[in-house]
DNA sequence: TTTAGCACTCGGCACCCGAGAGTGCCAAAC
DNA sequence: GTTTGGCACTCTCGGGTGCCGAGTGCTAAA
């Protein structure tokens, strides 16, 4: 579809009028700002109607963009956004606050998107394929042992293992021999019943410890299911479109994920921002909001996801260029941490 | 304050009937069940209200239970509600649900309360005093290592470090002793800094470990702040005095704790259930709402705290009744789970 | 002491009406 | 041909009015 470029003002006009009003904007405000006469706007204005672009709410209301507008914005018509200086200083203190492991990471990037938005917020993981690269297992007592597996991410799990009876001397020491030969650098589809059977021969299992010690590989090797953080889902309230009690609670309820976990768009592979607008959703309860996420890596392999949730009819430019800078920052926080203190990046305590 | 049988019937009435329709209660519709006039019904309601246990919300309404009314209803008139042949089903099914791992069963617990009681619920380990009481180092290559702690509630924490120099050969080995020697069994009041010089010249420290490692000991004994679950907050959406946008606002922003985390009432310990009603929150933003919360003590000495979160209206007996089932239900699972199979309980991997 | 009756009060709802904002269309102006 | 001013029309929103019903307080009788 082929705009000409005064309609094209006019529906810009109309949706930066709108982004912050939430109210139809009518010709006669507009005239000023495009220098046109009210009665020229308003012919402009119901040809982009006919288009699918504006609607009404009813017969004598101003116009509004419709769900197809805002992807014309998006896709055409967004000018850069510019960050104000206090909207830097922010952002800038944000990033300096202190960034201690990959989980609470996850969720102080979720609450600064969603302070500087005044959005709802969610940041997850991405999934990671790791594979171990050393194993280690230290007795404790007669019955138990700590078995330790550290990630080719640098991450390290642990756990406490207590048997039903007494440990043979030295099986550990098998054991451990035995993982680190057979299981280290391996990715979780190559954990065989065949590997785990031969394993079981090697160790000269009588206790039992294979099956726990496979239970314990497969975990590390299978990240547990991206850990997904929502902040500040209650500011949806500052948004005259969830005044309706029912349509906030259909949101807040889906972001909550009490019944199952909300399944939230993600840029695709290479795609640093991803919009989508209304029906653009797959989840029925965000067909009438849109969403922005942008997706960032971390110095270890990870991704970290980091989007908002709001009405239609937000900021997508502001949006957009707060959501770039803090994950630019982000990355580069990220790797300065790497090079300068590795300490803490390996933490799996919490 | 002494009140008269008949008055105390009055006033159950009353409040059983608020609690199911949360609409001001007459003299009429209660004389039924009652076997009194309406005009007697009156007379006592008009005496009730002069003590503050009821109050009008305008002439010629119906009469509504005060928060301190609610207070005498806990503490006197709460008949024990016996929980329906379906609810007791639905709690054993949710019980017999699988429990992996502390974590997980605080945020299960409190979804299955919230989705039990049709309430908000929280959850939260309650904090445990824990000493170390084992350490080891593992050598990863030259300038790195893992360290371990196994904590005396059998929980492991491990984390990798890195350090800018190489590690003289030997020195792992000879502060790990130290740390077994001087840093198990003692609570983090006992780790001084005089404590710290001391083993940094009894490890005879070149490359700067003991800082790390003293972060890393204090970091393991002092617990992360009690991590706090807040489960089904949207379904305060179902009860008419949050219908206001601005109160189910205030309400859900404070459980969300995007500012600041709430600090939700806790048993003393001994008391089994708290209930604490209105004004008697502390927390501003409870003061119009109820909260009925239960302490529990699992078998590694953690308790595990669960609550809900409502109008003040709502039906305490049903709830403390339902808490009551399902903690018990709980401490008895667990106990079985410790004892029949170990390994998962002391798992710190996610 | 309880009950029936009665006058009174007040919130909620339906209804109406006028003001205001915005449109669509048409004819005149550029 | 495009733009503009004018005008009639439509529709929402807010305030005002009047009725209805629920519930009360009071009083006098049972």
């Amino acid at each position: 579809m082929k705009i000409p470029d005064r309609k094209k003002e006019i529906l810009r006009a109309i949706i930066d009028r709108y982004v912050g009003s939430a109210e139809p904007v009518g010709s006669k405000s507009l005239s000023a700002e495009l220098q046109l006469s009210p009665a020229t706007i308003r012919g402009e204005m119901s040809e982009l109607e006919s288009q699918g672009l504006l609607e009404q709410p009813h017969t004598s209301a101003g116009r509004i963009p419709t769900a197809r507008a805002y992807r014309v914005y998006v896709d055409e018509l967004m000018r850069r956004h510019e960050l104000s200086l206090e909207e830097t200083a922010q952002l800038n203190r944000a990033l300096r606050g202190r960034i201690e492991e990959l989980d609470s990471l996850i969720a102080y990037a979720g609450r600064v998107v969603s302070q500087l938005t005044n959005l709802p917020a969610y940041a997850a993981a991405a999934p990671r394929a790791a594979t171990i690269s050393r194993f280690e297992l230290i007795s404790v007592d007669a019955r138990g042992f700590i078995a330790v597996a550290m990630r080719s991410n640098d991450e390290v799990v642990s756990k406490l293992v207590r048997l039903p009876n007494p440990i043979p001397d030295g099986l550990l020491l098998k054991a451990s021999a035995v993982l680190n030969a057979s299981f280290t650098n391996i990715t979780d589809e190559r954990v065989t019943e065949l590997l785990l059977n031969s394993t079981a021969r090697a160790i000269g299992d009588t206790v039992g410890l294979t099956a726990i010690l496979a239970q314990f590989v497969i975990e590390t090797l299978t990240e547990p299911p991206t850990e997904l953080t929502v902040s500040g889902s209650a500011r949806i309230f500052d948004y005259p479109e969830y005044r309706d009690a029912d349509k906030a609670r259909r949101l807040l309820e889906y972001l909550a994920g009490d019944s199952s976990p909300p399944t939230l768009p993600a840029p695709d592979d290479g795609a640093d921002v991803k919009i989508t607008i209304g029906p653009e959703n797959l989840a029925e309860e965000l067909r009438d909001s849109g969403v922005v996420v942008t997706r960032c890596a971390m110095g270890d392999g990870t991704d970290l996801l980091v989007g908002v949730v709001g009405p239609t009819r937000m900021n997508y430019a502001g949006i957009v260029t707060k959501l770039k800078y803090l994950t630019s920052g982000l990355a580069t926080i990220n790797s300065e941490q790497l090079t300068i203190n590795n300490f803490g990046t390996g933490d799996d305590s919490t």
